[in-house]
DNA sequence: ACTCTTCCGTGCGTCACCGTACATACGTGG
DNA sequence: CCACGTATGTACGGTGACGCACGGAAGAGT
């Protein structure tokens, strides 16, 4: 893990935490003293900020880098559970005294994130109402999020999930084009990696996406919503209405 | 749906209503406050509290019954995310504003559960602050379960699953007997009736359990617990710390 | 030009679970 | 005691994914 510190403490920096949107929807005098509090670090691809079993040292809310949770079963297989983006944060169970992941948590795109010591945002929560109901409602959300990805990875064809997966990851970095490779799609969705060849390939010959050592594009849209499940609307839904409401 | 009223509107009815230990964690003045708003109602085995999609009315704490979460898919599978007992609550989600439920909640086994009206529930979070952060920690302990079940589900084989839901079945119902058809785990585990049977059969013939009929008694708890997968250690682990912190 | 690493493709036998259909057993109540 | 509903057992072909192993291809670095 390499990260790279683009100010310290720096209570100025205002536009860059401000770019996450759970942060932003705090009233002003709330994040003007958490602003105190936040490092804006770079995160790079691979960087694993959360292991299952280890000790929760930060809090971040990414800005334009996008964060996935991966829950490790028997260390080597892994499934996401959730993934974060500038709408969201990770690390909110320090704040209940778990100060211990459940899950991974690894980047999966390149950006910055605001940063918090755990024990400076445990302090803050405790006085900080506002900061208390976001982090309960981002918590629903996840819990809503977990629960489609149970359903989808127990009922659903691996061709739909990917499908699915490329979709969310589509909507979440509001570009057809990304870079994916087949084995970081086999982690994301609990399969072999030859699994995700298979069902790539088979999209890739319906003209839904191309793609060529991981840089993965989106061709057709609206045909690839076709081959996917339902639960790709759903989670999208909810996470749009689970954060509208964050803004009231 | 069979719903009887033991008592109505009974603020003197303290006993059963803190017999759930979330109400039961609550400062003195704030239960009093909520007392006012419950009625403690009695729920049958196989009543549907909750529909996906469908409007939620009421909030229960149980206290001596417990109840099913269920995901449902293409409105015939389904897999349980959880289970809710005296430790517990279902429809903390209305006090965020998402008053449609996005799982189906099915009495497993019937007893009493205080029941406050959703409007007054709301009404009631918004000025209890010691209401407020018992529901994200629960929430919290939610979400901590749906991932491991997402995991169980993915990975592990039918048999090993089907030995830690009768577990965590004991576990809540602190009996080695109790109901369950092989139907009902067959919707709790999301798989069909006869892999059920199946799989019960071969728990019964290496004498871990007997069953006939949906009687169940597990005879061999450790011997259960080694065909088992560790995610009932888990799981179990987590829900105990996870509210011990509640009673803090 | 060469190696090295990363990434993708294919083949093959195995297995858990699926969908379906049908068969048996238990228990309750008329 | 017989009928009926509920609960459990058995059978069979089908398939999606597994584990493993190896082949090839596209870039990165020297």
């Amino acid at each position: 893990m390499n990260l790279s510190w683009d100010t310290h403490h720096n209570g100025g920096a205002a536009a860059p935490a401000a770019s996450n949107r759970l942060l932003a929807s705090l009233p002003e005098e709330d994040l003007v003293q958490l602003q105190t509090l936040i490092d804006i670090v770079t995160i790079e691809v691979g960087d694993v900020l959360y292991e299952p079993g280890q000790a929760i040292h930060h809090i971040y809310f990414p800005s334009d880098s996008l964060i996935s949770l991966l829950a490790v079963a028997e260390g080597r297989m892994t499934l996401e559970v959730g993934s974060v983006g500038r709408e969201g944060m990770i690390g909110a169970s320090v704040a209940l005294g778990h100060d211990v992941a459940q899950v991974r948590a690894v980047v999966q795109r390149a950006g910055r994130a605001a940063r918090i010591d755990s024990r400076d945002f445990c302090a803050e929560f405790g006085r900080n109402e506002a900061l208390q109901r976001l982090l309960y409602r981002y918590t629903d959300t996840l819990l809503a999020q977990a629960i489609q990805i149970a359903v989808c990875s127990r009922f659903h064809v691996l061709e739909a999930r990917l499908a699915r997966s490329l979709l969310i990851t589509r909507d979440r970095l509001q570009s057809e084009k990304f870079h994916l490779t087949h084995e970081f799609l086999a982690h994301a969705l609990g399969v072999r990696r030859v699994g995700v060849t298979k069902a790539a390939s088979a999209l890739q010959q319906q003209k839904l996406i191309t793609y060529s050592r991981g840089n993965i594009e989106i061709l057709d849209s609206a045909g690839l919503e076709a081959v996917s499940c339902r639960c790709y609307e759903l989670v999208k839904d909810n996470g749009s209405i689970g954060m509208a409401n964050v803004f009231i």
